[in-house]
DNA sequence: TAAATAAAAGAATGATTGTTCTATAAATTG
DNA sequence: CAATTTATAGAACAATCATTCTTTTATTTA
């Protein structure tokens, strides 16, 4: 079974004519703008600048690029967006910077509105039960982060912190879906404020 | 410019051989389900019992029938979830309801997880600029609705009702993406309580 | 320099896509 | 009954889909 990846660099045989780090960048921002679906393989290999063969040799086709898409997005967008809970200040300050990143995250860029796994991982999950597994592991894995997270307050919760956490990450996550429909930066940033503010009053939750 | 949709019964001609509302609802179900580009017309005909001639003549099309999916999934699904908020009773408690009712929607069939709107219709938003302009005015609707229900608090709220309702409408929104991934009711009703805990507590926000 | 290796380039694959067309069937109207 | 109207059934359409193939080109190794 082969593995597919931009990992291993090839030695012999002729050098490919792309960079590894923009093609997996540019398949990323086309499935993040017009869906799974939508994104059909001859777009991916024009904006990725290489050919059909190539892309199946290298990636193993749609569905494991969209898979590669998917861990490429998190390890570069969600990583930091994780990395701003903290805990560098108070819970609210920290609850504060992490709603404000993930707005940032989903308005700064009009041609990829929304978030990739909240909004395409979403919808293409429904039809396929790798992409709904790989949808339910994400989202566990930043609820496992926050509750992390939260467990780190001195403030005694009526709450367990594994259910905030859910629902911080959801707070998060309705955010990225009405950035998807046009709201912009200012529009949300309030909002991020406001639920940075809620949930960061002490033993408010 | 010929108007489409099942409302008008037709009096003349051969009689149509399938029920109007068992049509939208299958069609509904079928987006729902998979998605609007992985929805198939084969498979919309088939599920929906009508040769593709007449969902053309009857719908103008794919794209003019999933907004017809989309208005009948409002009218049928989210009428009734805005309709928790009351007022019944304290804002706590039709939080409560509101929140319960958003899970119960989105968990309560595991062949359609999720919401039509923030799970289908927020994906195939990014390629298509009718169905961005579909997903904002169907979100703005909501979000006027619990605003107005907020302005009906006896709470002096320092975060402004307008934005308030935003936040609001974006846990429940984050509830629905996490059904998608799979969650039950049982996983995601702790969490809908945690919710209207947080935000039903008098000037809480 | 010759053999081996791997990517590039693009044709070819068969299946499926959304849409439209033709011919037939079943109802109402005059 | 004849004319009109509308739905049905299914063929036909060109376009596009994801995938695989062949041939050529560029590089490394021996």
């Amino acid at each position: 079974m082969p593995e597919f990846g931009l990992t291993e660099p090839r030695i012999r045989g002729r050098p490919r004519g792309f960079e590894a780090v923009d093609a997996i960048q540019a398949a990323t921002r086309l499935f993040w703008a017009v869906g799974y679906v939508a994104a059909s393989v001859d777009q991916l290999c024009k904006t990725m600048q290489m050919p059909r063969a190539t892309l199946y040799s290298a990636f193993g086709g749609k569905e494991r690029l969209f898979l590669a898409a998917i861990d490429h997005y998190a390890k570069t967008r969600l990583v930091p967006l994780a990395a701003a809970l903290g805990p560098k200040g108070t819970l609210a300050q920290d609850l504060a910077d992490f709603f404000d990143h993930a707005v940032v995250l989903a308005t700064q860029d009009a041609t990829t509105p929304g978030c990739l796994i909240s909004c395409v991982l979403s919808d293409a999950a429904g039809a396929n039960p790798i992409f709904r597994a790989e949808l339910d592991s994400r989202y566990a894995a930043l609820e496992h982060q926050i509750a992390v997270r939260l467990r780190m307050s001195q403030d005694a919760m009526p709450t367990p912190p594994e259910v905030l956490a859910v629902l911080l990450a959801s707070v998060a996550r309705g955010l990225m879906l009405r950035a998807r429909s046009g709201a912009t930066t200012a529009n949300l940033q309030p909002v991020a404020a406001a639920a940075a503010q809620v949930f960061g009053q002490p033993s408010g939750v």
